[in-house]
DNA sequence: ATGTCC
């Protein structure tokens, strides 16, 4: 491993790595070899075929399935680049949503158990049950995948404003419900609009520090403002299909003479029947992801309404679980490529296309959790950064989550939190245990390498009122 | 992350 600068280490290419692989990260973020195995993730990516400059990982590298959490890897598309699920991840389209109030955190006070209780009460979670919405079979399902937020939007639950604010203007094109399982719609049906569980959550937020004024009033934050950040994404879905097309892909690799050093390296050329059968399947799983968040923010505006008299408006809706057919500059030339973000996020940069006018100035919101109770960061991107113009998406696991059981054992979590002036909702003992901070790096110091690394640019910092979770 | 193993 190589200190290319601050903020930047390279692992060399050897065989039969294609391309070297690059981790954004201070020294102390960098993750320990003897715990964590994802920088040889790292060197695995950039083994497959089409891929392009390096394999990058985010300051919040850690392990995951395949690729790890917080890579980066872009594939030539003419160049019989590949797609891989396990480069996407198996909550397809996890993201986060943010939400301003036109209300001071100081204003809310009074009113803010009441909030919380209703927004416990309006939002389904935990494990398997229950949903906002009961679709009423297949052709409806089949609406969700094909339009996400759009078709969300078109049934009441929302206004067309909110689509200026969703990345894909709230819907992934060639979305291809025909290459979802029989048993991923019946696993979608039941859940469309509820939260899940683990690390996703629905908190109460204020803006505690503004880093960048123009832009944050761009974005719609002041300091002291009330917030909502959902963070949730395609339930049992999106987890069906990931299985059901890593294990096609398994049985077709060797057809396509691929080789990979790690079974759940999984993929197939993105022009194959297998590659294009699995980017509609998720595109899919992308749209029923969007509209999700879309209907939990229009049953928690609906909540601030009545306990408040003030709306809910959307500031941004972004992935950090996604492959996206972008164009980008290579060698002097624009290329087509696949860029594989998984536990990562799009950081658009001031003027670009893609964002809506309003924001064009600005640049794209990129919205970053923190873990439970320590804040959360809104940044935004920055011209010329290098990794497909991408950054991080959260603070990253340190502890698994049963080592985060066990080495919190003792501790009361729902009291700790408490005691920070967190109202908490509906969460398990041990789901609280699992999330608990010492189970996370530090976000400050993730956005802090992020955007030292030249990734991105901080614009505000929002820190917890309370806390809905599965 | 996930009807935490079809």
């Amino acid at each position: 491993m190589v200190e290319e600068s601050p903020y930047r280490f390279r692992i060399d290419r050897r065989d039969p790595m294609r391309v070297p692989g690059v981790i954004f990260a201070s020294r102390s973020l960098l993750p320990d070899a003897g715990a964590d195995r994802s920088l040889d993730q790292v060197a695995n990516v950039a083994t497959l075929p089409g891929i392009v400059d390096a394999s990058y990982a985010m300051p919040d590298v850690h392990w995951g399935y395949g690729f790890p959490i917080g890579g980066v890897a872009a594939t030539d598309i003419e160049a019989g680049g590949v797609v891989s699920p396990g480069g996407v991840g198996f909550d397809i389209s996890c993201g986060v949503r943010l939400l301003t109030a036109d209300l001071d955190r100081d204003e809310l006070r009074p009113r803010l158990d009441a909030v919380m209780d209703g927004l416990s009460e309006a939002t389904p979670r935990g494990m398997g049950k229950g949903a906002v919405w009961h679709l009423t079979g297949r052709d409806e399902l089949d609406a969700v995948l094909r339009g996400g937020s759009r078709y969300a939007v078109e049934r009441g639950f929302g206004v067309e404003r909110d689509l200026h604010r969703c990345e894909d203007y709230g819907a992934v094109d060639d979305a291809d419900p025909a290459q979802v399982s029989e048993r991923a719609i019946e696993r979608g049906a039941r859940q469309v609009g509820s939260l899940g569980s683990g690390n996703h959550f629905l908190e109460v937020q204020a803006v505690e520090q503004v880093y960048d004024e123009p832009v944050a009033e761009a974005f719609g934050l002041r300091p002291g403002q009330v917030c909502v950040m959902i963070h949730c994404g395609s339930r049992g879905l999106g987890h069906q299909i990931c299985t059901d097309h890593v294990r096609a892909m398994e049985k077709v690799m060797g057809r396509h003479g691929i080789h990979v050093p790690d079974r759940q390296l999984a993929c197939a050329p993105v022009s194959s029947h297998e590659g294009r059968a699995y980017l509609g399947a998720m595109a899919a799983a992308a749209n029923y992801a969007r509209a999700n968040r879309q209907l939990l923010a229009h049953a928690a505006g609906q909540i601030f309404e009545r306990q408040t008299g003030r709306r809910l408006d959307l500031v941004y809706d972004i992935s950090h679980n996604l492959a996206k057919i972008e164009d980008h500059a290579v060698d002097g030339g624009t290329r087509r490529l696949c860029v594989h973000r998984k536990g990562a996020t799009r950081a658009l940069p001031p003027g670009h296309p893609d964002l809506p006018e309003e924001l064009r100035a600005a640049g794209q919101p990129v919205l970053i959790p923190g873990s439970m109770g320590t804040g959360s960061y809104v940044l935004t991107g920055v011209a010329g950064a290098p990794a497909w113009a991408s950054t991080c998406h959260g603070a990253g696991r340190v502890q698994s989550r049963k080592q985060a059981v066990v080495a919190g054992r003792g501790a009361d979590p729902r009291a700790q939190l408490e005691a920070q002036d967190i109202a908490v909702r509906g969460a398990s003992r041990r789901g609280l245990a699992e999330e608990m901070p010492a189970a996370y790096k530090d976000i400050s110091a993730v956005v802090e390498a992020a955007e030292g690394a030249g990734l991105c640019r901080k614009v505000a910092r929002l820190v917890p009122l309370g806390v809905v979770k599965g």
